[in-house]
DNA sequence: ACTCTGTCCTGGAAGC
DNA sequence: TGCTTCCAGGACAGAG
């Protein structure tokens, strides 16, 4: 499932590989995969053949790459952005390589005008279809004119390893806020890149129940609570990003290996490794929340008092 | 204004 | 064996 660390492992793959490239030729094998193209499939094609693509740019989950037409005159400002849902993959690949079951979107590159063995395809596949393609125009972000964004990931807020990420704005929001904290690390408008993984992680990390309403964390445990994110997103990141299955993997195919340092997600009726170090022989516990599990530990976790859904 | 649920998707696993 | 049901969850529309 990819989250931030998966994201930027992909954006920093293609940084290095698809950076001044043409785009010779688009093809679209399932429409879903650009429903979030308002001006349809045909539309995408069209405007995406023969832009240039320059370095790819990321906040959150979402991932862009601006456009730059050489022979046209720019109106304003494109990107491709990407979105990788829940099983979406970026690959880059020769195009002769045979294609993938999942393959939903494939772009020709023209590798002779950049890197000597540079590939001569990018491809799009996604089993689930939650992700997906679209264009979209690039304006500056409300607090830093310099910074260009799709006008889509305005609403999103700075990710926990952006330069301007300011916690102590986040706990003025979350001070007022009566919902409980893993909803918050997983809204996406508040602070940007956290999915159920990260905060599952995060959470066992500051030893915060993910039921805690966030108006009765302090200052000093929101800032402890951002902290652990950033360590296991930094972890995360070192290690390629977390894969259970062939579902998360680099632009190269191959899969990071975070998931062996997982403390919590997908640890039900393990050990919680730090009470076992302190002499205890805790389990871990799976819940239901949000429609999705949390995992937790119940003893470096407790439950809040008042228990509200 | 804020909070929360339902929906989109596929395929592997679990249940009968 | 073969069928059905469940489960995974990111983002957003729309309900409360």
């Amino acid at each position: 499932m990819p989250e931030l660390p998966e994201v930027e492992v992909v954006r920093r793959g293609l940084s290095r590989w698809i950076t001044n490239q043409e785009v010779l030729d688009v093809e679209v094998l399932d429409p879903r995969s650009v429903r979030r193209h308002r001006q349809g499939p045909i539309d995408f094609v069209t405007s995406l053949r023969q832009a240039v693509l320059e370095q790819p740019q990321r906040r959150g989950k979402y991932l862009w790459i601006p456009l730059h037409h050489a022979p046209i005159e720019q109106k304003s400002p494109t990107a491709l952005v990407v979105h990788l849902g829940m099983s979406g993959q970026i690959l880059l690949s020769h195009h002769s390589a045979p294609a993938p079951h999942h393959l939903r979107i494939r772009l020709r590159l023209d590798s002779a005008s950049g890197h000597g063995q540079a590939p001569t395809e990018l491809r799009f596949v996604d089993q689930r279809i939650f992700g997906g393609l679209y264009l979209d125009r690039l304006v500056p972000t409300a607090d830093e004119p310099d910074e260009l964004i799709p006008t889509t990931v305005t609403h999103i807020g700075r990710d926990p390893l952006d330069n301007h990420f300011d916690v102590d704005h986040i706990y003025q929001v979350l001070s007022k806020k009566q919902t409980a904290i893993k909803r918050a690390l997983l809204d996406q408008n508040l602070v940007s890149g956290i999915g159920n993984i990260y905060a599952d992680e995060a959470l066992w990390r500051a030893k915060i129940h993910y039921n805690r309403p966030c108006n009765r964390l302090s200052r000093k445990q929101v800032r402890t609570l951002y902290q652990c994110v950033q360590k296991v997103m930094e972890q995360a990141l070192k290690e390629g990003g977390t894969s259970f299955d062939a579902l998360y993997v680099n632009v190269n195919g191959e899969s990071g290996y975070f998931d062996r340092s997982l403390n919590a997600y997908h640890q039900e009726g393990k050990y919680c490794r730090r009470c076992l170090a302190e002499g205890y022989d805790t389990f871990i516990r799976r819940d239901k929340f949000m429609n999705r599990s949390s995992y937790y530990c119940p003893r470096c976790q407790r439950k809040p008092r008042t228990t509200q859904r």
